[in-house]
DNA sequence: CTTAAATATATGGCTAAACATATATATGGT
DNA sequence: ACCATATATATGTTTAGCCATATATTTAAG
């Protein structure tokens, strides 16, 4: 697989955008309403980001149930890979990347492991 | 020294200032007038997006003689540099970086190393 | 030594394009 | 019908780009 270097930095440029890549890049896997609820913003905001995400091929998706996961694609090269780490380790404990993780933790009727064993 | 990802990654999404940097990441300094030779660029747009360079701290400056010349901020924190480092290392053979490094070391008289001993 | 021309770099003013956001609405699964 | 998610349209803001011009330094001439 292939990336721009302008197209990832084009698209950890936006505040909301590089939010949602440090939550999945923790997590590994949140479907949009978690996002949401971790960012609080608005559904539609949140969903035209990321579809700018996947159309960009840095997220690919898949539906469970009612819910749309979203992921960081697997198979970006290496280099990039690696930026999203360092990112993450340089800027974990930093606001609002923090509070974002606290908040999706707190999140209340959380989809898919919250509920079922 | 402190700087929001946010703000690096804004400067790193256009070409131009990519571009710029990736030179100065590998060249470790040099002045305007190489830099506008190299990418091929007016210079009034270079001037520009290096004064956003400096503007954030990304870059520091300094005269020799008619010469203004440019280099990566020694002190940013060790992720924004790790972060430079790998998107050289995993682009440099990609345009349009590869032909940069060679329009630059074909530069005719480039001052400073070219002229005086 | 002063003035003038040349070179290097920076900036002000303007226009056009890109981008983010909000509201409203559509789609698709249960 | 309800919930989760996506998209369309409209709007406001940011940003890049160009041209002309301003500042600073050096070189050359008188």
């Amino acid at each position: 697989m292939h990336i721009e270097a302008d197209t990832l930095f084009r698209m950890l440029a936006d505040t909301t955008r590089l939010r949602a890549l440090m939550l999945l890049q923790e997590k590994g896997e949140l479907c949009v309403c978690e996002l949401t609820h971790a960012l609080d913003l608005s559904q539609p905001k949140i969903s035209r980001h990321l579809a700018q995400l996947r159309e960009t091929e840095l997220l690919l998706t898949h539906r469970r149930g009612q819910w749309m996961y979203y992921r960081i694609n697997p198979n970006l090269p290496e280099w990039a890979q690696t930026i999203l780490q360092h990112t993450l380790t340089g800027n974990a404990n930093a606001e609002p990347f923090r509070s974002d993780h606290r908040v999706l933790k707190d999140m209340p009727n959380r989809p898919g492991a919250a509920c079922c064993a």
